[in-house]
DNA sequence: GCGCGTATCCAAAGCGGTTTGGAATATCCG
DNA sequence: CGGATATTCCAAACCGCTTTGGATACGCGC
């Protein structure tokens, strides 16, 4: 453990509360003494102690990450892992702390209680929100500053958010594939409760009612979003008396599982079928050079992060300042993997 | 905010002392006594400040996380996801926070002096050791327990560890290639100073040497494992004069790569080209069922994880327990993506 | 009835900081 | 030079909890 601010005192010959005024930036110390405390506290490698300041400060300078895990489906979005480097960088240059919390679905709602009563963090970040996430009310209740990366419907409190223009998105990815000519497109999805994913098959539906072409159930899938979901999904796909000519895949990962699926039947993309996937921009799976291999609706998580992390903080530092949402739209990136409909033969 | 102790004994006509013995199973407190504080305190929500207990315990309950991310090479990754969730299982059933942190190397030895001084945490898990890793020597001097999850070269010094036998794992694939009549065998490896990338290398490299295999410098390549990477390398090998006719790839990203760049080519893999990965058992990426898609070594990073946590927390409670070591053995199973050297033509 | 052990509870002193309300010294001005 | 005003520093209370060292009351044996 590190020196304490009562010792640095000490062997400065003055008091604790001078010391700490000095250190602190406040007018009533004298320049000279502040000079000397100052460099007194770096040779000594002097930090206060986190949790003595914060339980005399009554601010915690923490943040914390729920990251909701069901027990039925173990999935760790790999999306978390840029979000939140995103946000962590944010974090330490305020001198905040990141707290994670790992926490099964069933026993969430204690763990946002216990969190906040216990006043280890002065606001709380919400990960992967579902079409009606009840989180969102317990935490306003609960009186706690929160940002919900994502939205959730049906919910009257306002409340603060960051998200991507799913809607949008995926009905400018539809309408693309509609002007190719293509009338057969799936959508291969997300879990069906997850927000986001409702909001781009709403996209999805909007862009195809727009263009005259009645939506197939059979072309509308919704799963846990891994590369074998992909695989399979094109597999199945490709067998049907009418097969879809292009593929809206949420995710790079899902995108990589369809490209197995159709490359392993001889297919090749963007002449005999096209691919549009959503793009997070993940570090280890790149979507870029001049001609990107998939054409995708893009938008850096990892940026999301880091406005996230701004917003939050704003809204700890002044909790009055309302209801901060951010709606980012996605670019629509051409690459390889679209063309137009091939011609019936 | 929550009740506070002093509020809780108040309104019981008890003093602070009696409450806080009562609810942390002190003896000195009657039987009846105690069923009445544990009722009013589930009544009343109560949870103790975990700044305040730990200022007077001198125990943060927390561990720290440090994640490494060099502006350089921006990558996260992948694998800190799974195994995070595994420790943070592990820590919520103990009782325990996990505080993460994002550091440019740069300053990462000031990260943790930091984070020791102004007594965050109790234990830190170091994540991504290099070959000749500084941490080590740093943390051992600082006197904080911590574990390290991976290995280093050149440290003197005895450490807290768990990693996989790298060594062993890559040795045996290699030889598992050699006996199916491989000769030209590429390793498609992770950055050169990663300590498990060297590792790694030894096996292969020992296992040319006792198969009479000359390595070929050529063939063993070094980088950040994206899957772009695994592409580009594929089809440049294949243009070698003498192209290699099995791939050993240091993860399931890079071998989706290799593969992608293969079979692009028109090659079949387990027939004219083999590739061994090695497979953390990422929840996304997986490379099950009754015949995997890829041979390989397969080892669960999120065990790993659940592990750590649990020797790490060991370490906090008895610091005399002397360094903990835990050497994990991955499994080869065999897979679609593997057979024997086709013949020359 | 007295002394003593035991059961039960509490007052007060920390833990390491911040912050309020002075006190002591220096500075200024008429 | 005396009093008002800054300037500079400090003692002590406090944040919410744990923990030491009693205090009180009770039961028991002699």
């Amino acid at each position: 453990m590190g020196v304490t601010l009562k010792q640095l005192a000490a062997s400065l010959g003055l008091s604790p509360t001078t010391v700490s005024r000095a250190l602190n930036g406040f007018p009533e110390v004298s320049a000279a003494t502040r000079k000397r405390v100052k460099e007194a506290a770096i040779r000594a490698n002097y930090h206060p102690n986190t949790r003595a300041k914060s339980l005399a400060t009554g601010r915690a300078q923490a943040i914390a990450h729920v990251i909701p895990v069901s027990t039925s489906h173990e999935i760790v979005n790999p999306v978390f892992a840029d979000f939140i480097a995103g946000a962590g960088e944010i974090y330490s240059r305020s001198g905040f702390e990141m707290v994670l919390r790992i926490v099964d679905d069933a026993d969430e709602s204690q763990a946002y209680r216990d969190l906040v009563a216990r006043g280890t963090v002065d606001g709380v970040m919400v990960h992967g929100p579902r079409t009606h996430d009840r989180r969102v009310e317990l935490l306003s209740r609960l009186g706690v500053p929160f940002l919900v990366h994502g939205r959730t419907s049906d919910v009257n409190a306002p409340y603060s958010w960051i998200d991507i223009n799913n809607q949008r998105s995926f009905h400018r990815a539809t309408q693309f594939l509609c002007e190719f000519g293509h009338r057969r497109i799936a959508l291969v999805n997300g879990m069906s409760d997850m927000d986001f994913a409702v909001r781009r098959r709403n996209g999805y539906l909007q862009a195809l009612e727009a263009a005259g072409i009645p939506p197939d159930p059979v072309l509308m899938r919704h799963a846990e979003m891994t590369e074998p979901y992909g695989y399979r999904t094109a597999q199945e796909l490709i067998q049907l008396p009418d097969p879809p000519t292009a593929y809206l895949a949420s995710s790079m990962i899902v995108a990589y599982g369809l490209r197995r699926g159709l490359s392993d039947l001889g297919v090749t993309l963007g002449r005999d079928i096209s691919i549009i996937t959503h793009d997070d921009e993940l570090s280890y799976l790149p979507n870029d050079g001049d001609v990107p291999m998939f054409t995708a609706t893009r938008s850096s998580v990892r940026e999301a992060g880091k406005r996230a992390a701004q917003m939050l903080l704003k809204l700890v530092a002044s909790p009055g300042s309302g209801p901060l949402t951010e709606l980012m739209e996605t670019s629509l990136v051409l690459g390889a993997s679209t063309g137009p409909a091939p011609v019936r033969g």
